[in-house]
DNA sequence: CCACTTCTGCGAATCTTTCGCAATTAGTAA
DNA sequence: TTACTAATTGCGAAAGATTCGCAGAAGTGG
């Protein structure tokens, strides 16, 4: 586990915040940043959620985490590379299902060769209506 | 123009604020919650921001009018019989462009087939760089 | 015209995210 | 190791967006 490294590597200074947002971001898998900072203060109390945000959007700068909009108001954090799947969230339970890009594959096609539009289908989340409330 | 009728026919008072609210969701076309305040201001000085947002939700509930969320903090209204077309929101320079829905159909298809998801693909926008700015 | 219920306006409260500033700390080179 | 510089943190305040409680105003059906 060469977190040192892999921090310094991208030009960011090692500090005991920037490491544990890192880590609790990959521990958590899906997490806003006030769940972030909870996570955090587990082992690091005092940790400031200003420090939180600054460091998550650091982050993302370099390419280490990204950001999804999974609905309501606040964005959700995952590591950079566990964001291989897209997010299928239902209007009705609220629950969050994931399914593989490659579903998405013909629908990314299109949109490049009809609109030149290179899309990112695990920013924003599917909307929809899951199995278990159809069939209600 | 029988919007008394469509109103109440949905068991809503017919308010001049109500109607207001409607008819500038309606001209236009995209609009945060702010902005319709704003245009219905032009004719109703007084409205409150308010009566704004609970009559968007109002007219959500019945039908009339549907919210999308375009990125970063707010969402955006429409009247529900423009909903016809998804929403290409450009990271990069923050566009937003449209497409017919008929270019996720394929997309739709397989989350219907494999998931049993029901995909409402004009709630969330869809998300990448346009195809000015992958020329860049 | 009356009574009843829904709406509106207003101000305050919440929530989330961003900022400014001063103090602290990591990284670097002597 | 020491000193120096720039990045980073903590903290409180600020800003923006949305929601709520309440009292008064207005629409609706009889």
């Amino acid at each position: 586990m060469a977190n040192q490294h892999e921090l310094r590597d991208k030009g960011l200074r090692l500090t005991p915040q920037r490491e544990l947002v890192l880590s609790a971001v990959r521990e958590l898998g899906h997490a806003t940043p006030e769940e972030v900072a909870e996570k955090v203060r587990q082992t690091h109390p005092g940790i400031n959620l200003s420090t939180v945000y600054r460091n998550l959007e650091t982050l993302e700068n370099v390419g280490l985490v990204q950001h999804t909009h999974l609905g309501h108001g606040g964005a959700t954090y995952h590591a950079a590379e566990e964001l291989t799947h897209l997010h299928l969230v239902c209007g009705k339970c609220g629950s969050v299902g994931d399914a593989p890009i490659d579903v998405a594959a013909n629908f990314v096609q299109n949109l490049a060769d009809d609109y030149g539009f290179k899309t990112d289908v695990t920013h924003f989340a599917v909307y929809g209506t899951c199995a278990a409330c159809v069939d209600k």
